[in-house]
DNA sequence: TGCGATAGTTGCAGTCACTGCAACTTAGGC
DNA sequence: GCCTAAGTTGCAGTGACTGCAACTATCGCA
């Protein structure tokens, strides 16, 4: 989560009307706009009116397409929040919980990554100014429950259960902290291969290291 | 993290200055009035100039204590932190860091929970205004960072090392939802039973269930 | 005990995030 | 071409938050 995916779909969708591509584009330039000036200047040195002015749209249109400034930012994207729950979807389903999850996160990792200009942006973001990093790959409780309910109908559990959200809560914080590490690491380590990696670790009950 | 200690800790600390005492009743006198007024309606409908008044000091002074109104809400409380460390460093060396964290943090779980008026509070403000939760119980980044580097420091790895940081967001977000758990169930489960119970399935691997 | 240094409180003025509303513009369907 | 629905914009208003400067209360020390 926590990532667009308005260029991966632009070509996906063609068959949508000029008002709705008008839409994701400015939804886009916002986002855009948000993202490249926070990188510049921090969170608190950009003010919704420049974001506005970047994207060509009114400050009031802004509020239209963000809840606030720092959705904008840092915030979820429900496109791509989709696009994992169909991963998960598509995994066999013999796959025990955490198999599952963990390739379907890896998957939407090397896609997010695919998505270039974005992609750096968030780096930079990153990079620049690290305290925003919680917000931007922080556990959205509203992801955990969407995957947790994906998890619990995979498995045949009723709703309240309470081992598809430990999964999902715990899954998804270690997918954060892997995107993290990779982040770190530069290119020396790609963030689905350290995903894998965070999750054997959790398959095998985080033994301690050698 | 996300628990005060304001009650516990006033008798602990009798040797303090006027100040320091003063100081520390008004965080709480603060703290104490915008989580009872945001239970009674949300936290839209209170503003910092009703928190202020409540807690008998002027609006301006509010920010002495609190960079923002949510975090007087839901805000971390950096002596709680302490305290979580504190029994984390008490745990047997050659204890599994999973298992020292999990009995550490079960611990303080406890402790919180004795802190009555508090938690009756914070109960009331999950059940009343669930969306508050994640933020509440959200992973702390900081809260986070300072348990990677004690269990860092315990299994005497490098600052860096992926490892350690893995553990304490697993950790923490399964501590998360357990507490989540604990209060969905009323009091049928102890916020200290629903941790255990969660790092038993952690360091299991997280098995399906039967 | 008194006094200077220091920490904490307050009011004020200002900026900016965010909201509801009503007028306007534009795309979509017929 | 025209009606309708969706989207944009400006405006006015509320309230969060900040820096500053004056004021007050505690503290440490002679």
């Amino acid at each position: 989560m926590t990532v667009t995916t308005e260029a991966l779909r632009e070509d996906a969708l063609r068959e949508e009307g000029l008002r709705e591509r008008k839409k994701r584009r400015t939804r886009a330039a916002l986002r855009r706009a948000a993202l490249s000036l926070t990188v510049e200047r921090g969170l608190d040195h950009v003010t919704v009116d420049e974001i506005a002015a970047a994207a060509e749209v009114s400050p009031r249109t802004f509020f239209n397409y963000f809840a606030s400034k720092e959705e904008a930012v840092v915030g979820d994207d429900p496109d791509a929040r989709r696009l994992l729950l169909e991963h998960l979807r598509e995994r066999p389903a013999d796959e025990p919980p955490l198999v599952a999850l963990g390739a379907a996160l890896a998957t939407y990792a090397d896609e997010m990554a695919a998505d270039h200009d974005l992609w750096t942006l968030r780096r930079a973001l990153l990079e620049q100014h690290p305290e925003l990093l919680p917000r931007l790959l922080g556990a959205s409780a509203s992801a955990e429950r969407e995957v947790a309910a994906a998890l619990a109908e995979r498995a045949g559990l009723p709703a309240g259960h309470p081992y598809p959200a430990l999964v999902a809560s715990v899954a998804l914080a270690a997918a954060r902290t892997a995107v993290h590490r990779s982040v770190d690491a530069g290119r020396a380590v790609s963030p689905s291969a350290a995903i894998v990696e965070a999750f054997a670790a959790l398959a095998d009950g985080l033994p301690a290291p050698a």
